[in-house]
DNA sequence: CAGTATCCACTTCGATACTG
DNA sequence: CAGTATCGAAGTGGATACTG
């Protein structure tokens, strides 16, 4: 599984360890544009929950229109990372579950999760004092 | 520092082990909102090499517009993630570099570069077959 | 060099209405 | 229940020109 970081060691100076990769993004970008959206990091952390239907996900997640609910799980279908279980019974049922990939990712987003929940307020604060120290400056 | 991924435990079944957050998003989308634009996680990435200067970070980064290098920075440097110093000299120069936190941060992004190597192409493929066996299929 | 300012194209998302 | 279709508002980023 290989979860370890290294390349990107934190440094105070101004040499260069040439980070992890050579050159370019490191393909970051490449999850990134993936999770950057407004909801699937959301539906990935339900769904890691267990298995849900599509309404469970909905009431779940407040505030997901069902368009959105409806593109984010299709996106992630596709990209492997949700399977899609249809029961074709009226009503029909139709059942939403991480795969292993899917999983995985799950794990790294819990990374990403305690990376925030540390340093929320550090950024907040650090925030509320730029504010104060500029006070007119321009695009916020 | 806690790094530890405790909570959404990767697992098969259906069952509930109620995640690391009782109900809500355990806030992974306030980092989102914040890492999830054009541009950001690759001045973090390339900052996360050493201090650099502006016309450094632009040329580091092909394709970035004056404009969004200098929101993206002016982003980080409000968030407290960048350190921002300026000397006054003719013609000016001001240097970028990560704070502790941002280092922290550079971790981290580490952490979901290494997801994107080991699944890039998992995806790839999942997302291939996927448009194969979906030809007509609206909203790609 | 290191920005600011302005304008515009494009994308993303929410609301609403309808369907098998 | 689980979607699809359509439209409009808002956000986001790129190009260009100008400045201390």
């Amino acid at each position: 599984m290989s979860v370890a970081h290294t390349g990107v060691t934190p440094q105070v100076g101004g040499a260069e360890p040439v980070g992890p990769c050579g050159e370019d993004d490191c393909g970051v970008r490449d999850v990134l544009d993936r999770l950057g959206d407004k909801w699937t990091v959301l539906v990935v952390v339900e769904l890691a929950k267990g298995t849900r239907r599509y309404r469970e996900l909905q009431r779940a997640i407040p505030g997901i229109s069902q368009r959105m609910l409806t593109v984010t799980t299709r996106r992630l279908w596709r990209d492997g990372l949700v399977e899609r279980t249809v029961h074709p019974t009226i009503p029909p049922q139709v059942e939403y579950a991480l795969t292993d990939v899917g999983r995985s990712l799950a794990v790294t987003i819990a990374g990403l999760a305690d990376w925030s929940r540390d340093h929320k307020d550090a950024m907040d604060a650090a925030r509320r004092r730029w504010d104060a120290e500029h006070p007119d400056e321009t695009g916020r």
